[in-house]
DNA sequence: CTGCATCCAGAATGATACTG
DNA sequence: CAGTATCATTCTGGATGCAG
């Protein structure tokens, strides 16, 4: 049940010890995001057995990566302040696995979760910082997000809102943010269905939200 | 045998489907050093059993981020440009989890590419820079090491050689990283022995190496 | 209904023995 | 030295049960 040691002593064995057990990395992923009840992780989770979730939900507990704490009736978990200081490590990992990614197989599934911090692995702070305030409605297999940039600010929400552009994007995604595929042909080609608004900030979206495949 | 998939198409998920099984990350830890030969893993790595070193090496090549190269006669793995990619991965894990680790207890080792890799994560290249370069001898445990320090630069090797001050440190290692102990302290109480040289200069070290605890 | 616990088949791991 | 083969143990995944 505990996770089992390595029997090594460094700073890399005792952070797998911690948080390198199977789900463990997807559940402080979607705990970035913000706090999530017990039902929200399973379903952003879509493929974790109940037990296993239950399982990690402990264990990372145990370990003082995340708390259980009481909001007004329901129960949320959410990420201690030492669990928070593995943002970086999730985005820098995050990045690193958006590299190898294909395009999305049918059985893949997209959650509103997953996406947002893959937005944020590849948004360039300091590229938007030039760009006028913008707001994006993207919608990705099942998650329709908007994608708010004001200056180096990076703000993702669900669902609807006013944007100045929205498009749907099936494998056209990482394309677009690979730099593979160039708006305009992403566009073109039906990659890229724009939905409504202004077209030419696509432009703006490739520029703000960037990340070279390897 | 294949890694098994988490059903999601994120950077995160591709990324633990393809580093995030059990041990494959201490692997790609110690070859982050230098190129390593199987037996060189299998003794870094000590409790790892034969089949699963073997089943991890085969995986991480069909990944992409390492591959088996001819040196001479003998066959070393080394990391792909890829599997190098993960560096701040690494580092940025192990400084995660460093703070997490308590005394080192009686069953655990200390290696020296767990030890080289623990010092990247605590060194701070831009305290470095404005202090003299400087050889120090550590031992911990079963690692013996020489670290240069020279400007920003930072030099781990293994074995002897010519160093300003040498000393031998147990427990007392993450105390004066952790900065829980000052080096005065940790030479009076015995935590840390200066076997020979100037022992003023255990205060560059910690300096130079610095990772405070959570 | 939400938040888990239990049960069981199958897969992965760990220990050890063995081979080219 | 560099792995492969075998087998007991543990963990995961899927289904289901159940208490608040």
């Amino acid at each position: 049940m505990a996770a089992r040691d390595y029997g090594q002593y460094s700073g890399i064995s005792r952070a797998v010890e911690l948080v390198g057990e199977r789900w463990a990395l997807l559940i402080i992923r979607d705990l970035l995001v913000g706090p999530r009840r017990y039902g929200e992780l399973a379903s952003g989770l879509a493929r974790i057995p109940t037990n296993i979730l239950a399982a990690r939900l402990k264990e990372l507990q145990a370990a003082g990566v995340i708390r259980r704490a009481p909001r007004s009736r329901v129960i949320v978990y959410e990420l201690t302040p030492y669990g928070r200081e593995l943002e970086p490590v999730v985005l820098a990992l995050g990045a690193w696995g958006f590299k190898a990614l294909g395009d999305p197989r049918d059985e893949q599934v997209i959650t509103p979760d997953s996406m947002t911090i893959d937005l944020r692995t590849a948004f360039r702070p300091v590229v938007a910082a030039q760009l006028p305030p913008t707001a994006y409605g993207a919608r990705l297999g099942g998650a329709e997000l908007v994608i708010r940039v004001n200056g180096s600010a990076l703000d993702v929400t669900r669902g609807g809102g006013d944007v100045d552009v929205a498009f749907a994007a099936g494998t056209g995604f990482r394309r677009l943010i690979s730099g593979e595929l160039a708006p305009e042909r992403a566009i073109e080609t039906g990659v890229v269905d724009v939905l409504h608004g202004r077209r030419e900030l696509l432009d703006r979206f490739a520029e703000t939200f960037h990340l070279a495949a390897a």
